[in-house]
DNA sequence: CCATTTGTTTAGAAAGTTCTAAACGTTCGT
DNA sequence: ACGAACGTTTAGAACTTTCTAAACAAATGG
């Protein structure tokens, strides 16, 4: 790692790892990530499992995960046999993407439970007006405000065409 | 689990263990936190590991975690030696908290490597105006925009006083 | 003081995840 | 049609995380 150009791809390789770790997806499909972020030409799966020494099985599986997610695409290189890959460099809309088949998902999910459980609670509350049933009412219901606020909150996010742009109306807040 | 209060605390811990798994706590985490917010009465130690099923150290683990993110506070219960824990009912002080001490920080270190990387690449170019370093310059800075304007909308999520009110502005786009 | 009750720590077991190397099936040039 | 060059799948190894049971330390009441 004596050259410049070597050091910074490993910087970036070591960012972006951290970064997809943080994220709940795997520390390698930053990694792969990275390296194809900051390569001019696109690369085969050989050479980035040599880069980062790892197994061709490995490496295979991370680099589908990415495409999975939109992240990476891949590309075919006229007289090679070999798959090229290139990074999706609109990060928006990577972002969205996630927001739509990941967050949104696990958001709808919880409401529906919360709406579920606020619904039984509702009917045990009529059958028997405990006080413990009277407070279980109250709380789901806080609850479920919450998780619809959010829901609504990412919802918005996912079909804003430039998050970019509109992001600060937030800030002249007071 | 026949009688209905029963089910519908069940169904919290489930439904809570799910959402603290997916924003990366634990499991256990969120069960706890279920089963104190139903409760009308804080609850000990003993009482939860029963009700969880799980050990008394992994009990003791788990609360101290939840203590740590302000999801529930330890309460005193005069006459008896036993802590007692209740859950903390304020979501949008929860979330601001979690934005502050964990989001902002992994934002600010991405940011920190990246504009490193950056400078780094800057230089390189400077000292050797190759099309690869000019290459990664761009790049580098696009990244690093984007990491910028996320660190800032989670700073001023963090800082609103009530995420809730200030929340549907943006729903008035187009 | 001592015995008991309490929360915490720890060492190792159990469970879960991720990795590699090798086997596999497909495609393509010859 | 054959062999080499691919990407994918798989079985098990290596590593990481999480859990339990037991040891421990601190505090309390008698």
């Amino acid at each position: 790692m004596s050259n410049p150009a070597e050091e910074i791809r490993e910087g970036l390789m070591e960012a972006m790892g951290r970064i997809t770790s943080f994220w709940g997806f795997s520390k390698i499909m930053g990694q792969l990530y990275g390296l194809l972020y900051l390569s001019p030409k696109p690369l085969t799966l050989d050479l980035m499992s040599e880069q980062l020494s790892i197994s061709k099985g490995n490496t295979s599986i991370n680099i589908r995960a990415l495409e999975r997610w939109n992240m990476v695409r891949t590309v075919w290189v006229k007289g090679d046999r070999k798959d090229y890959y290139e990074a999706e460099t609109d990060f928006w809309k990577i972002v969205r993407g996630v927001l739509r088949e990941r967050e949104k998902k696990e958001f709808d999910l919880a409401l529906d439970s919360v709406s579920n459980l606020l619904q039984k609670s509702r009917e045990a509350q009529k059958a028997a007006k405990t006080a413990e049933a009277a407070f279980a009412v109250e709380r789901l219901k806080k609850l479920e405000d919450f998780i619809q606020t959010m829901d609504k909150l990412v919802g918005v996010l996912m079909t804003l065409e430039d998050l970019k742009r509109n992001l600060f109306g937030l800030t002249k807040k007071k």
